[in-house]
DNA sequence: AATTAGCACTCCATTAAGTAGAGTGCTAGT
DNA sequence: ACTAGCACTCTACTTAATGGAGTGCTAATT
């Protein structure tokens, strides 16, 4: 549609300002007195009203009975957010607090924890960060180890110091020694490259050099095959702070609190939301229902895509009832994203 | 004290039962007219009034207010559980269920959240095990990867499968290839053994019989000692179905429901309480206040010890509210920690 | 001496009614 | 176009009334 704000003059919009930054600030549904008051524009309740009215009708703002003042709706802090913020700078010690705790270049997947920690502990609410997709990682070493029945277990380290294991089931019976020879060989030929280059490398050698390779570096190449196929996108995230989210009246009732947790626990639904934040560049937010899952009707999502070497890794964000302090949320998302992104160690860099 | 059931006649004792039975069935204070229909003695209400009287100076049972039944106190249910108790036996479906989940022989940390499932799902409870103790199993392959600055990252497999890694800082600064002889050689000496018998030989070794080895040999065995020396007791649980939690009305309080999330993430004070049940053999039960930690002063938490190879190396049990089905719940929790025990794969055995 | 019936009493839970406050919508006046 | 004024609505809170459940005590019964 070219024009979704019909009737909306400067003033109503200011007003809507006024009421969502009360509303946020004070939990209670906003009168016409009240807003009078806090306005700059000095107009009488009565007028207010009118353009109250007129705000109700768009659908922006609604009154939960007759008698009370009037809460944004999901719209209306959608309005909000896109064209009325004001974002507040950050707090001089939340950022020197995210600069000391962002910066020592340290285990990846602690200063996941850490970042995942800050988001919850500075917000007061639950905050979440991907694991970095593991695509853009870097093989640095790989290993086989046999198992019972042709069960071989592979261990491989990414980077600085990630370890990986899972258990594949190989074709042959494989000693322990023709297992490690095909360790070392495969070390030899892959080890530096980014994971999805060498699952490529792989199929192609499969395809196309079989003529040029003995057997056993075939089997040793078949194996690898194995190992990396899988897209074995174990989704996941950490999430910490949850509790915090029982504070909130909003998200009262018991039972809602448990579907909630109950989706904590499930992820899936959870991913699928942050997986939609991983295609955009920068802050992304999910007002109430907007995010599509009727568990999360009541809460906002301010989530961020962080990127290592220029390449977007992972999404971060806080978790929270939809009235929350936007202004202050969604820099603080912002740059925490900036900072893990440059906190963790580049990943394509061969040493 | 010598007697400290002084004035508890058969009868009081019969009575107690009734009334915590129904107690727990209900969730309701039990009045006396109900209590003298419910019990098979033929009392009228008002003998059975007198006999709470006299449980209630004994401190088994509790008022909530002047005309309400009585309720149960802590120790009521300590009586209970001790003496009155009779145990159900295990419902059929539910045993078969427990059977068919935990007798593959699969990976042993899936074995250990599906035991934790099936303790919550049935249960509809909490349910909670910790990561069976490490001293106890076996390594079977080690290996040694550079870092920079001296840092080390090792990498050891234990028992079929198990992986772990840990980042030590090496005395020298070794290469690639002296760290790998340094693992084959660990690995050709120490491979087999229990993780604690490694741990010891390797204090042995270097105390006694330095003059026999080489520089080599020296450096992998000081490397070994540090890679196991911290008592890397990285004490963990899986704990599942924490949500239940929040469908009972008796551990309503937001705050009080948030403080018990706390402790769950928090981990220690469970640790704490786990660990005293590790010492004991069989189902053991902390009611109430019993536990020492206020937050589980309304909960329950009924735990067994299971073992591998006739050694205990683990907890497992279930959290709830003290109102809890105690009769159906010790036998389930018993079954589950010996099915889980046999189901673990036998650690001290070399291949 | 143990048990029981009876009765006064206490406390809770629920309903009903009343009141004050906040805020609206509408209309008429500026 | 704005505002003052007024009737109206709805909530939140207080107070009172009622019924029910259960107790503790006392006196009667076995």
């Amino acid at each position: 549609m070219a024009n979704n704000t019909p009737d909306l003059n400067d003033r109503s919009l200011q007003l809507l300002k006024t009421l969502v930054e009360r509303y946020i600030s004070d939990g209670q549904p906003v009168g016409s007195r009240l807003l009078s008051k806090d306005s700059t524009l000095n107009l009488s309740p009565a007028t207010i009203r009118n353009v109250m009215a007129d705000l109700e009708d768009l659908g922006l703002v609604h009154s939960p009975h007759t008698s009370a003042g009037r809460i944004p709706t999901s719209s209306g802090y959608r309005l909000f957010v896109d064209s009325l913020l004001t974002v507040k700078p950050l707090d001089h010690q939340e950022l020197s607090r995210l600069h000391q705790n962002l910066s020592t270049k340290d285990n990846d997947n602690q200063m996941i924890g850490v970042a995942s920690r800050l988001l919850a502990e500075i917000t007061q609410m639950a905050g979440i960060v991907t694991i970095p997709k593991r695509e853009l990682t870097c093989l640095r070493h790989i290993e086989f180890l046999p198992l019972s029945h042709q069960r071989v277990l592979v261990i491989f380290v990414t980077n600085e110091q990630e370890v990986h294991n899972k258990v594949i089931y190989s074709e042959k019976n494989l000693s322990a020694s023709e297992l490690q020879q095909a360790g070392a060989y495969l070390n030899s030929i892959y080890c530096g490259q980014s994971l999805d280059a060498v699952r490529s490398a792989v199929l192609k050698d499969l395809q196309e050099d079989q003529v040029r390779m003995n057997q056993a570096m075939l089997d040793a190449i078949k194996m690898a095959q194995l190992a990396f196929e899988s897209n074995d996108n174990k989704d996941d995230y950490v999430l910490t702070g949850e509790t915090n989210l029982m504070g909130f009246s909003e998200l009262s009732s018991r039972n809602h609190l448990k579907q909630i947790f109950d989706a904590f626990t499930q992820k899936q639904d959870i991913i699928h939301l942050l997986d939609q934040s991983m295609k955009a560049d920068g802050v992304q937010i999910f007002i109430g229902e907007e995010s599509g899952y009727q568990v999360f009707e009541q809460c906002s999502l301010v989530t961020s895509s962080y990127s290592v070497n220029n390449e977007v890794v992972g999404v971060l964000g806080v978790i929270g009832p939809t009235r929350m302090a936007y202004e202050k949320i969604i820099p603080f998302v912002d740059v925490t994203a900036k900072l893990l992104g440059a906190a963790l160690n580049p990943k394509t860099t061969t040493p």
